[in-house]
DNA sequence: CATCAGGGCCCTG
DNA sequence: CAGGGCCCTGAT
């Protein structure tokens, strides 16, 4: 396969609202890795792409926390013009979340105890879309019933045969590819890419978004129920997939419903020092404690432990990650 | 070696 | 609303 070489940049500064945790915010240690982005102190780097163009986006912490500035920079095959660059800026800033004010939460729980020692070292960290949305499904599709060797496996397997290799930067990514790829393909090659039954709902999918039958940007300005029997009525999406969703594309910060079994068990450690709370009881306690902000809460309080995981050894956690 | 649940979801009855 | 089937893999 060609790889294909983005030469062309264009640089912009970018303002999120303070406080913003850059690190944080661009990288989260508990999902598996992605050959479409890399992560490194103050730098990220993903693939992108949009209107047909595929794109690379590089960027740089230029500032601190309560002072954030960030160096956008896209790299392109060919020159981008004006009105192509001014309508992509507003996504990026959504998808990275740069535009969300989270100070409130920040401040309030500032002295709580178990969210206070947790908001000292991440504070300013979002959730982040990276994606778009129908990517986003693709991820959490390989993600259902299976170790995560098996979820990288599968998604290594439709980057190889579907994706682009992108070059900038001096590092080659892998692309998404634009769903009318899929939508032509017979479910039979899709299994013999290791998909499993999944094969049907990326097909499925596929041929939705082809049709322009899920629309993400009206589904960001939905109030939360609507989006959520929306989300629903998507093939292959049921209530362990719409939980992330929710949060992760659509940053409903006070939205649980259901935490995936092996959560469960971790953070009923965590936050009770027990084998297994009920999910009944973890999500009352955290409404009760975090209220509309409750999810967001529990974002940071599981990336903290992944973000411990980097430099120490933490045996139970270790067994309750299906690798 | 066989059997089975699982970081789900769909479909049927 | 309960339960079987599905791609696979690791646990028993």
């Amino acid at each position: 396969m060609r790889t294909i070489k983005l030469n062309q940049k264009y640089s912009v500064a970018l303002a999120p609202i303070p406080p913003f945790n850059f690190d944080a915010t661009f990288h989260k240690p508990s999902h598996f890795p992605s050959s479409d982005c890399h992560w490194e102190k103050d730098k990220y780097l993903i693939t992108m792409l949009w209107r047909g163009k595929y794109l690379g986006l590089k960027f740089g912490n230029k500032g601190t926390v309560s002072r954030p500035k960030v160096k956008l920079t896209i790299c392109s095959q060919k020159l981008l013009d004006k009105k192509f660059i001014k309508n992509l800026i507003p996504e990026i800033e959504w998808r990275f979340n740069l535009q969300d004010d989270i100070c409130e939460f920040c401040k309030r729980f500032r002295n709580d105890k178990i969210l206070g020692p947790v908001l000292k070292k991440w504070k300013g960290t979002r959730p982040v879309a990276a994606n778009s949305f129908y990517e986003t499904l693709i991820i959490y599709f390989v993600l259902q019933n299976a170790v995560v060797r098996r979820s990288v496996q599968m998604l290594k397997n439709i980057f190889n045969r579907f994706g682009k290799k992108v070059k900038f930067d001096n590092k080659t990514l892998s692309s998404f590819w634009p769903p009318k790829t899929i939508s032509k393909i017979s479910e039979r090659t899709l299994r013999d890419l290791k998909l499993g039954y999944r094969a049907k709902f990326i097909k499925r999918v596929s041929e939705q978004f082809v049709k322009g039958e899920i629309d993400e940007f009206k589904m960001r300005q939905m109030p939360t129920e609507e989006l959520r029997k929306e989300c629903l009525k998507i093939y292959g999406v049921g209530p362990a997939s719409l939980q992330y969703i929710l949060f992760e594309d659509f940053y409903r910060y006070d939205f649980i419903e259901t935490i995936a079994p092996w959560e469960q068990k971790i953070l009923s450690k965590l936050l009770y020092n027990k084998k297994l709370v009920s999910i009944e009881k973890i999500i009352k306690d955290a409404d009760k404690r975090w209220g509309k902000w409750k999810n967001l809460a529990l974002h940071y309080i599981w990336e903290d432990i992944f973000w411990q995981r980097r430099h120490k050894k933490i045996d139970w956690l270790e067994k309750e990650i299906r690798l």
